[in-house]
RNA sequence: GGUUGGUUAGUUCAGAGGUAGAACGCUUCCUUGACACGGAAGAGGCCACAAGUUCGAUUCUUGUACCACCCACCA
């Protein structure tokens, strides 16, 4: 039953959006089932963390897969897209203990059980809150199925995955240096550290030797140039390139350290030679110093040296360091340099500029740190991702980026996952306190496994929590049960996210998946660009130039929001987004509301039959429009190119359906050319809505729910679950190009009105189309003259002009008129006394102007040999016929030329 | 140092080997029986630069410049 005018004038999605979703939910339509008789479609959603509130790149990442899961299921998939939050480790700790500190609190004086608690707390409370979000957006996810990377399941697949790895001796602890954030007191793996260039100064330190013997060209000392003074007092050796001419004399002998850390006269430290040195770059010898420098430390374990730490896991110099303990970095630093300088061992200083690493959650400057961790040695399971990619198991879309993934996988260096934080998995390894041995174990022990011993205790760290999102596709469906989800919807079809997460997460997922599950996590992962403001920069709070999706739903609707991320994205390019666009895409739900509205109001009841003898230019036109639009969204989509997908139809629905064929429908509809046109035109209508609104509803799925329900369509069911749009062969007609004439003409018609500043009010004038020129057949379209014939009320109508003639070239030229050239003939359209001959002459002018380069053009490519002889005929046709045309075009305009001067 | 992407209208961006497109902004006109969240007309581009391939390059290739991004190194 069609809702009969009942519709409001303008489009208002807070009236709708809200209700449409619960009956959704209410119907069980996201509601994943396993059922074999349909091929499966599974997504797995990249979990959004718990510490904040949903972004603009959520909402854009989520359209996209909601719009691909929302087509599936109506191309007859069992669809599941399941949803979930991540723990997210440091970022929701440093969170909880911001809001800790704002009352005076600190973690040490909560104790870990009490402060976990809270954390989950927090989780609860902007976990919900991220959901309840996602939902207003208009996920179609599967929420019974909602998981949480640190819930019972998750965490059993964490432990399981732990110690496997361990016992494949693909898991070990260590002694390294790694990257330490003293303010978060932990250490990071490599991706979370981001360098930046920053300025820092080469301090120039003579080292004297130790046995006093001055030695050419280097004088009682060698010289080295660091930027870190304050480690001096950590140094073991002095390393210089074994094949250095210049330093060859140098090897095994030995040095004085310039600094102590009782004031007094410093260690002695030898002279080595290692590879590792560039004897071009600062003064070709470098000091070593294993316990605070990534090289340096691989160096030490070369050398054998001795690892002396000076500096402590706060950032302050420590015992060693002697009259320096206690100092930080920055004032140790001065401190050093100025002694230095005291005692003559400062040579100079200079500018320089080197990148320094940062915590990438709070920026804090990262030290290298030696320290006992955990490790994944990733090389056996990235060699498996590479190979996995290399046989096509997954693709890449946009393809670049499977290079940036090789070129990763291929230089992987081990993963350190353990963390020095309390809100995490717990490392399932218990330590000995009798013989030292390290038990790791799925289930709590309560002894050790090599002597029994009970007095056990289990490592403080957790996992870093990239290890339980690695696992994200398999642990979400049970594993590591055999569940039948997993056997029916493993490997997911599809992965959406960005580029930022790639090594983080993908890759990762990719290593574990093929692991645990023997089979890729994901046959496609669509990688999307990055969401940025209006200026390109990156949106964040401090620079206060945030778009908060839920701002733009509650001013805008949902639907606008999803459409202009949709049809903002493109491949390989970030999008800038604003307020602006956005709306813009708000008037297109307006437009498509009042198309539907205008529909409604010329419907019956009763549903109108296309009478196949009724059709008219417009309506074969528009039929045959929507079958190509069928055909095309089908490709894009399957393409990945929503982009493509959202703007043909926005094109569609706004250009050929509402500019043009609503327009040329109206005297139809209102009954003017008679009770069999209306009918007609009414089921044209019908057909055109009936199959639009199933291809709109991925991308905007309220409004088109709406719409759908007003036409009586929803008849049994929703159209989230109506079937996607296939195309009909009935319908194809080949009326493009006599369109295209009608539209030209029309527009040349509107265009001379225009420019004779004619209002309608003032004046309904005549026009005359003269066309047919018989000395030229090459140029004639006689399609075009049975169209225009056939159309001609409506050129009149769209054109406002009171009486239109159609007539042959050879007929006369009506006098005092306005013309332009179209095809092989013109349009004139009488105005009377109002002509400016003097305008009209200047205007004739330029149009001849424009025609005869276009001639000239062709003729010169058309008198290249080669040209005619290796262009494709229809290109050599094409040419030819413009020339035809062209010529015809000037003679005419000379004629009229000729009329108006006289 | 290396990789990848980008350079098209005032702005933001599509685009395709055969005469350059949209949105926003701008100018003029129009409250016409769906829509002023609208309609009509218009102005506005050596498609970054250079060479090559081609009958033909804004489109393909290679360089150059500039802008982004990532990776590595930085004593």
């Amino acid at each position: 039953m069609r809702k009969d005018g009942e519709l409001a004038k303008g489009y208002a999605p807070e009236a709708i959006e809200e209700k449409w979703y619960s009956i959704w939910i209410e119907k069980e339509f996201f509601n994943a089932e396993i059922d074999k008789s349909k091929p499966p479609f599974s997504i797995v959603i990249p979990p959004p963390n718990v510490t904040g509130s949903l972004h603009m790149g959520h909402a854009f990442n989520n359209t996209f897969q909601d719009i691909l899961c929302r087509v599936r299921r109506m191309q007859g998939y069992s669809v599941l897209w399941l949803p979930g939050t991540d723990h997210a480790g440091i970022a929701t700790q440093n969170v909880v203990e911001k809001d800790l500190a704002s009352k005076g609190i600190t973690r040490h004086e909560l104790g870990r059980g009490a402060f976990v608690e809270k954390v989950w707390e927090w989780k609860k409370i902007y976990g919900d809150r991220i959901i309840q979000q996602m939902k207003k957006l208009g996920n179609s996810c599967d929420w019974r199925r909602e998981r949480f990377t640190f819930d019972e399941g998750l965490s059993r697949a964490v432990r399981e995955v732990f110690v496997r790895l361990y016992k494949k001796d693909l898991i070990y602890k260590g002694k390294y240096i790694i990257n330490w954030c003293s303010r978060c007191h932990t250490a990071l793996s490599d991706l979370e550290v981001e360098y930046d260039e920053t300025p820092g100064k080469f301090y120039y330190v003579r080292y004297p030797f130790e046995d006093g013997v001055a030695t050419e060209p280097f004088g009682d000392g060698i010289v080295v140039a660091t930027t870190r003074p304050e480690t001096i007092l950590g140094d073991v050796a002095i390393a210089v390139h074994p094949r250095s001419e210049r330093f060859k004399a140098l090897i095994g002998r030995k040095v004085r350290v310039p600094l102590s850390a009782d004031g007094g006269s410093g260690r002695v430290i030898p002279i080595i030679e290692d590879n590792m040195v560039d004897p071009e770059f600062g003064t070709g010898c470098v000091k070593i110093t294993p316990a605070h420098d990534p090289n340096d430390f691989l160096v030490g374990l070369r050398h054998d040296l001795p690892q002396l730490q000076v500096i402590d896991e706060n950032g302050f110099m420590n015992e060693e360091a002697g009259i320096y303990k206690g100092l930080s970095i920055k004032d140790a630093r001065a401190r050093s340099a100025e002694d230095l300088e005291k005692q003559g061992f400062l040579l100079r200083t200079e500018d320089m500029t080197h990148s320094v690493g940062h915590c990438h959650r709070c920026n804090t400057t990262v030290e290298p740190y030696l320290s006992e961790q955990w490790f994944v040695r990733a090389k056996p399971l990235a060699e498996r991702g590479v190979k996995a990619v290399q046989d096509g198991l997954i693709r890449w879309v946009p393809e670049q980026w499977e290079k940036t993934y090789f070129q990763w996988m291929e230089n992987i260096r081990d993963w350190c996952i353990s963390r020095q934080l309390w809100w995490g998995h717990r490392i399932p390894a218990w330590t000995c306190g009798d013989c030292g041995h390290v038990t790791v174990s799925g289930t709590d022990p309560t002894q050790c496994e090599s002597c029994k011993s009970q007095n056990i205790v289990q490592d403080e760290d957790v996992l870093d929590t990239w290890f339980s999102s690695a696992l994200w596709p398999f642990s979400t469906m049970g594993w590591p049960e055999k569940t039948p989800e997993l056997e029916y919807f493993y490997p997911t079809s599809l992965m959406v996210t960005g580029f930022d997460i790639i090594f983080f997460w993908v890759a990762r997922m990719i290593m574990m998946g093929l692991e645990f599950m023997e089979k890729e996590p994901f046959k496609d992962v669509y990688i999307h660009s990055l969401i940025r403001d209006e200026h390109g920069q990156k949106m964040s709070k401090s620079q206060g130039n945030v778009i908060d999706p839920l701002d733009m739903i509650d001013k805008y609707g949902a639907d606008a929001l999803r459409m202009a991320l949709a049809a903002l994205s493109t491949q390989g390019r970030d999008i800038l987004l604003s307020r602006g666009k956005i709306e813009t895409y708000r008037f297109f739900m307006n437009k498509l509301w009042n198309a539907a509205r205008f529909a409604l109001m010329n419907l019956d009841d009763d549903p109108a039959k296309i009478d196949p003898a009724c059709l008219r230019l417009q309506d074969r036109w528009i039929l045959a429009r929507v079958q190509e639009v069928v055909e095309q969204e089908t490709r894009l989509i399957d393409e990945y190119d929503i982009g493509s997908a959202a703007r043909l139809l926005y094109d569609f629905v706004w250009g050929d359906f509402c500019d043009w064929y609503l327009e040329m429908s109206k005297p139809a509809l209102r009954g003017d050319e008679g009770e069999d046109r209306k009918r007609t035109a009414q089921g044209v209508l019908d057909e055109v809505f009936v199959t639009l609104l199933p291809l709109l509803h991925p991308f905007i799925p309220f409004v088109t729910e709406e719409l759908w329900e007003a036409f009586g369509y929803n008849t049994g069911s929703a159209l989230m679950v109506a079937a996607w749009p296939k195309p009909k062969g009935e319908y194809r007609f080949d009326v493009g190009r006599a369109m295209q004439d009608f539209q030209d003409t029309v527009r040349t018609l509107r265009n001379l009105r225009a420019e004779a500043h004619v209002s309608p009010q003032q004046w309904m004038g005549k026009a005359v189309i003269r066309a047919g020129r018989s000395e030229r057949p090459e140029a004639q379209r006689p399609e075009t003259a049975a169209a225009l014939k056939e159309t001609l009320p409506l050129v009149s109508m769209l054109c406002r002009v009171k009486e239109i003639d159609l007539s042959s070239t050879s007929a006369p030229r009506p006098s005092q008129c306005l013309s332009s050239v179209i095809g092989d003939g013109e349009i004139c359209l009488q105005v009377g006394d109002v002509l400016d001959i003097d305008a009209e002459l200047v205007r004739l002018k330029q149009e001849l102007a424009s025609v005869e380069k276009t001639v000239a053009a062709s003729r010169s490519r058309l008198d290249k040999p080669d040209f005619v002889a290796r262009a494709p005929q229809e290109v050599v046709e094409k040419e030819r016929a413009r020339v035809a045309e062209g010529q015809a075009q000037v003679l005419r305009l000379q004629e009229n030329l000729k009329s108006l001067s006289r």
